[in-house]
DNA sequence: TAGGCGCATGTAATCGATTCCACGAGGAGG
DNA sequence: CCTCCTCGTGGAATCGATTACATGCGCCTA
C-alpha cells in the first residue's frame, strides 16, 4: 500500500507538501497541488487513518455500546447514530452488550483502547468501576436512551410519563381496572422509571398495583412470557397488561396465544417503545413510540458538541401513544396508524 | 492518558522491557515484570491500540458491511459474527449499507482506511471498482449471504435450493397451482438465485411461471407491499406469494390484509428467511431457514484463515424449509415450530 | 582461568502521518 | 540598493508502540 512517501517521491516534493495538499492547508503553489494531486491518483494513495490517528491524537470515530442489536428499538437507534454521525464527519463503531454487564465493560474497554472520540452509551447497569471512570477521567460520553444517576454526563432521552399516563387513560376508558406490568431490570432506568410513571397514573385513577402485577423481566422475550404466564396463573389475572419493552410485549403474546386466550378480547396488551412489527401482528399493538431516530441524532450532536469544545446539552424527548387494536376498540379522536 | 514511557519511568525500567512484559517475551526477570504490573496497575495503564497497530500493521479488527441493519436477519447475522471474531481475538467494525451502493463503497473506503485486517462483505450489487480493487489488490476477503461472480473470493452462504423445492412441493401438496414470487434485485445473487430455484422448482412440478408472476422488489417492506398489490389486481391472482425476504413478506401480509382478505384462506404466504417474529403474527409464516449463527460463525472462520495465512474454505450451508400456518395446514410430518 | 554462551536489558530505528521551524526567493517600500 | 515581509518549501521532531541489535553480566566448560 502506497504511504506518503511514495506520493511525495512520485510528485517530486516533500512529504510535508503532500500533507499540506491532502489537509487542504493554503500556503502550497497550484503547481506542487496539481502534481501531488496527479501523483495520488496515479498510485491509488489513501491516507493511513491509524497513522493519522496516532499523530493528531484524533480518531473521528465514536464508540456506541447498546444493550441488545437484536431489539430493533436498538438498530434504529444505531441506524440514526451512524447516519448523523456519518453527516458530521464520524465513524461509529457498535458495540453489543446483549444486556451484558461484563460484555459491556469488555467494548468500553476496546473503544477506549482504540481512542475513539467519544462514546455514546445506553447502560445495562447501574454502572461499572471502568464506566464511571472513564467518564469522570474526561473522556466525552453521552448517555442515550438510559443513564446513570449520580454521573456528570448529558443525557438524550424520551420521557414516557405522560404517554404512559394516556396509556392508562386509555385503558380506563376501555373499561380496564386490573392492570399489570412487565418490568425491566431496575438497575437500568428505563426499568424503573417505567413502573414509577406506571404505578404514578394508577394512583391518579385511584386503581392499586399489588405487587402480584409487577412482573420482573429483563427485557427479552423469554422473560415476557415467564412473566405473563405467571400473570395468567393468578386467581385474579389482570385485565391488561403493559410490557416495558417490544420484546417483553411479543413474549407476552406468545403467552396469551399459548393459553387459547385473545387480545384485546380476553385480555388487552400495551408496549412501551414501538416498532414496525407491531402494526402486522394480529391485533396491531399499541405502543409508546419514541421518536428514535431524533433520539439518536440529537446524541451524536451532545457527543460531537462535547468532542469540539462546544458546551453539549442534555435534551428530554416527549414519547407518545400510539393507539392501536390491542386494548379494545379506539376512540375516534386517537392516533392509529 | 498514560503511555508506555510513564510506565517505564514509575517502573524504572526502559520502554523495551515494558512492551515485553505486556507482550509476554519469555525473556524478562521475574523482578522486572513485576515491577512494570505494579506500575501498569498504579497508572491505570492501558497500551494504545493505535500505536500499535501502527508499529505492527495489524488492527485486529475486521469489517463487516452489511446490506441492511434493519433487516433481523442481518442483526443477526451480525451478532454471530461479532460473537466469533471477539473468540477468536478480532473486533468488528459494522458498516450498514441500506441497500445502496455508494452507501457500501463509502464504508469499505473507511474501512480499508482504518487498516483493517480483513472485510466480510454481503454487496449489495455486482461489485464496485473499489471492492474488486481490494479483493484483487490482496485484502483479505470474504462474501457472506450474498456474493459476487467472477471474483476469487471464499463465500459462505446458504443454498436454499432444495429448500425453495420443499416449499413449492408443500405448496402444491395443498392443491395451490398458481405460484407467484416476489424478487429481489437481480444484481444481487440471493435476488436472482431465488427466483431460478423457484422457476425451476416449478418446472419440475409442471406448473407455469408467467411473467406477471415475477414482481420486482428490493428488499424492503415498501416494494412487497406494492408488488403485492400488482398481484391482487390481477384478473387471475395468484393463489400463492413466495417473498424473497422477510421484509417484503410482511410488506405482503400487510397489503393482503389491506384488501381484507385472509391468509391462508384467500391467498398463501411464505418467505424467504426466517425470523423470531414470523412466530408471532397471525398466521405463524411458513419460513425457509438459514442457519444464521453458523453462517456468520463460518464466515469469520474463513476469513480469520484467510488473515492468519490458512488457506480460507468457501462453505454453502443448506438451508430448511419450516412449515406454519400460512400456506394452509401442515402435514403431520412436517416440523413446525 | 579464559572463552563462550545465554539471559536480561537498553538504545535506537521504525511504522505513516502532521506540524514546527528554518530557509531561500521574490516583491514592496524606504 | 538595502531591508523586511510573505510565501512556498523541506528537514526533522513527534505521536506510542514494537523489535533488531548491542551490551554487559554471570556461569559453565575445557
Amino acid at each position: 500500500m502506497a504511504s506518503i512517501k511514495d506520493v511525495a517521491a512520485e510528485a517530486g516534493v516533500s512529504v510535508a507538501t503532500v500533507s499540506r495538499v491532502l489537509n487542504d492547508h493554503p500556503s502550497v503553489s497550484p503547481a506542487a497541488r496539481t502534481r501531488v494531486l496527479a501523483a495520488v491518483e496515479a498510485l491509488g494513495y489513501r491516507p493511513n487513518a491509524v497513522a493519522r490517528s496516532l499523530r493528531t491524537d484524533q480518531t473521528h470515530t465514536l464508540g456506541l455500546v447498546i444493550s441488545d442489536v437484536l431489539n430493533p428499538y436498538f438498530t434504529e437507534l444505531a441506524r440514526s447514530v451512524e447516519e448523523e454521525a456519518r453527516a458530521l464527519g464520524y465513524s461509529v463503531i457498535i458495540g453489543n452488550a446483549d444486556e451484558r454487564p461484563e460484555l459491556q465493560d469488555h467494548h468500553v474497554r476496546t473503544l477506549l483502547d482504540r481512542r475513539i472520540d467519544g462514546l455514546l452509551v445506553s447502560p445495562t447497569d447501574g454502572g461499572s468501576p471502568l464506566m464511571l471512570d472513564a467518564a469522570r477521567g474526561g473522556t466525552p460520553m453521552v448517555f442515550v436512551d438510559r443513564w446513570i444517576p449520580g454521573v456528570d454526563v448529558p443525557v438524550v432521552r424520551a420521557d414516557g410519563r405522560a404517554a404512559v399516563r394516556d396509556l392508562v387513560a386509555h385503558l380506563h376508558g376501555l373499561g380496564h381496572r386490573r392492570l399489570a406490568i412487565i418490568a425491566g431490570p431496575a438497575a437500568t432506568t428505563t426499568g424503573s422509571e417505567r413502573v414509577e410513571a406506571f404505578r404514578e397514573a394508577l394512583r391518579e385513577y385511584g386503581l392499586p398495583l399489588p405487587d402480584t402485577y409487577i412482573g420482573q423481566g429483563d427485557f427479552q422475550a423469554a422473560s415476557g412470557r415467564r412473566v405473563t404466564e405467571e400473570f395468567l396463573g393468578l386467581p385474579e389475572p389482570p385485565e391488561a397488561v403493559f410490557a416495558a419493552d417490544n420484546l417483553m410485549a411479543l413474549g407476552a403474546l406468545d403467552a396469551i396465544r399459548a393459553r387459547g386466550m385473545r387480545v384485546p378480547d380476553d385480555i388487552a396488551l400495551a408496549a412501551f417503545d414501538d416498532i414496525p412489527w407491531f402494526v402486522h401482528t394480529d391485533p396491531p399493538i399499541t405502543a409508546i413510540a419514541q421518536p428514535t431516530p431524533e433520539l439518536g441524532r440529537a446524541a451524536v450532536r451532545a457527543l460531537v458538541d462535547r468532542i469540539e469544545g462546544r458546551p453539549p446539552q442534555s435534551v428530554t424527548f416527549a414519547a407518545r401513544l400510539v393507539v392501536r387494536r390491542s386494548c379494545g376498540e379506539p376512540a375516534a379522536t386517537n392516533v392509529t396508524r
